[in-house]
DNA sequence: ACGAAGGTTGCAGAAATTGCAACACAGCAG
DNA sequence: CTGCTGTGTTGCAATTTCTGCAACCTTCGT
């Protein structure tokens, strides 16, 4: 919609990719030099570009600062944190806390288990949407027509043979998870970790995140992993309680 | 130098403050609706901005990614995390990893206290800089000028009565620190946390990072955190070997 | 010392952005 | 039900702003 800002924001996640000088920045970006160092004059300013000493630019400070309170911001997380503490100390597993934005579903908080074998994840980044036990829990309480725009935008990478295949598969992976109110990935994204989920709601019953214990299998088996259900269901009741019964600072019905 | 890269960028430190709406965006920033709606829209479209069911804007997702992305491409910080683990697991307090940029000093990377009793900080909050050990090592190897500048420049609260006083006595510690190639902060911050800190070098002897060692005072006093001070330095140089290229790199922890 | 590579600036033309005014939509009061 | 107020949204013409160019400057390597 403004170009000149399209151009300036494009330069970030070509900065996230690594450092890079003034001539590869306005290539990638098909302008010219001038303008190229006129955006990331503009962009340095507001400290979002530094400079390192070999005159090369990438990611600045500010970039951290900006993140890190945009996530205080979601107080889902502040509240949910102790809960997530507490079952990890429970169980010793790796305890995950995503929600849902704009197609894409990220995990905004983690307690790395307790056990030498763990599962890779970053907080910040997406996750595989199509097969993660958090995901399907945000996807499946999106009103009907959006699950399905959504669901046919996506792609359906087989991460492993038990992947969700297709658009048609996940539809019908998400209504049963509606139903039932609790999710699994059992080797759908790695084939030796599994997963499971349940959904924390704000006051009017619409899920605002979800919350999953995950292991792998030479920790525990799937069976295993699934006596804690109850446990993570508990939980995820409790945030939820917390979460819609005191209101911070901002009220709506 | 770009107006409206200008305004879009100034949007994000205010909806850093808390969620707003498009009037109050536009009146903070002096223009008219229409113009902050579209400058939103593609702030929107790049992921920064979110916009939330009642309509209200705040942060978006992409900003967390790419401040991780940020992060991930400080490979001070990839060679040195399993070493600052190692310390953590030696000790069990706090260890810091901070770096100076454009006037501030932020941390980089942390390993939790093992003890209860923990102290508190964040990765990508700027740091003290003025009391903080860690501060000390990296402006202290400024060229002298720029020490001065910085050293003028800056406030100088009073955390606690140790806190240092003014730029006099900031620059003197400076010289002390760069003298003998580490820094304290004892109870400098926080009247109850003693810190012990060590610098990172390049392969040219330019300080790039800093690392550090931190306890409260009901753990361990000041001077058995100073017992630790070998242990941190050897750390800090084990580091410095590696990122200088002058140790072949091993496999990591 | 010279040439090359990359970075920087002034300027005129060109294109994008701006503010306006009108429109849509919701909530609310009468 | 209807008109009102407070939002957010769109089309448009004027004008501001941005762009690309070409020349200039600095640094580095040979």
């Amino acid at each position: 919609m403004s170009q000149t800002v399209d151009r300036a924001l494009s330069i970030l996640p070509l900065l996230a990719e690594g450092p890079a000088d003034l001539g590869q920045v306005a290539d990638r970006l098909g302008v010219h030099k001038s303008t190229a160092l006129r955006l990331l004059r503009t962009l340095h300013e507001h400290g979002l570009v530094y400079r390192q000493s070999d005159q090369r630019y990438r990611l600045g400070a500010r970039l951290f600062a900006l993140a890190q309170e945009a996530m205080e911001n979601l107080d889902v997380r502040e509240i949910a944190h102790p809960h997530l503490v507490r079952v990890n100390e429970d169980c010793g597993h790796t305890v995950h806390l995503a929600v849902y934005e704009e197609n894409e579903v990220l995990y905004i908080d983690k307690v790395e288990s307790r056990y030498p074998v763990r599962m890779y994840s970053r907080i910040g980044k997406p996750v595989a949407i199509t097969v993660a036990a958090v995901a399907k829990l945000l996807l499946a309480d999106l009103p009907e027509h959006e699950r399905r725009a959504v669901a046919e935008k996506l792609d359906f990478p087989m991460y492993t043979s038990r992947s969700t295949p297709n658009a048609g598969a996940f539809l019908r992976e998400l209504e049963k998870v509606r139903e039932q109110g609790w999710a699994t990935d059992l080797g759908g994204h790695e084939e030796s970790v599994n997963c499971v989920a349940a959904p924390i709601r704000g006051a009017d019953g619409r899920v605002v995140a979800a919350m999953s214990v995950s292991a792998p299998n030479v920790v525990v088996t799937a069976d295993e992993l699934l006596t804690l259900l109850p446990l993570v269901r508990r939980t995820a009741d409790a945030i939820s309680g917390e979460y819609s019964g005191r209101t911070p600072l901002k009220g709506t019905a």
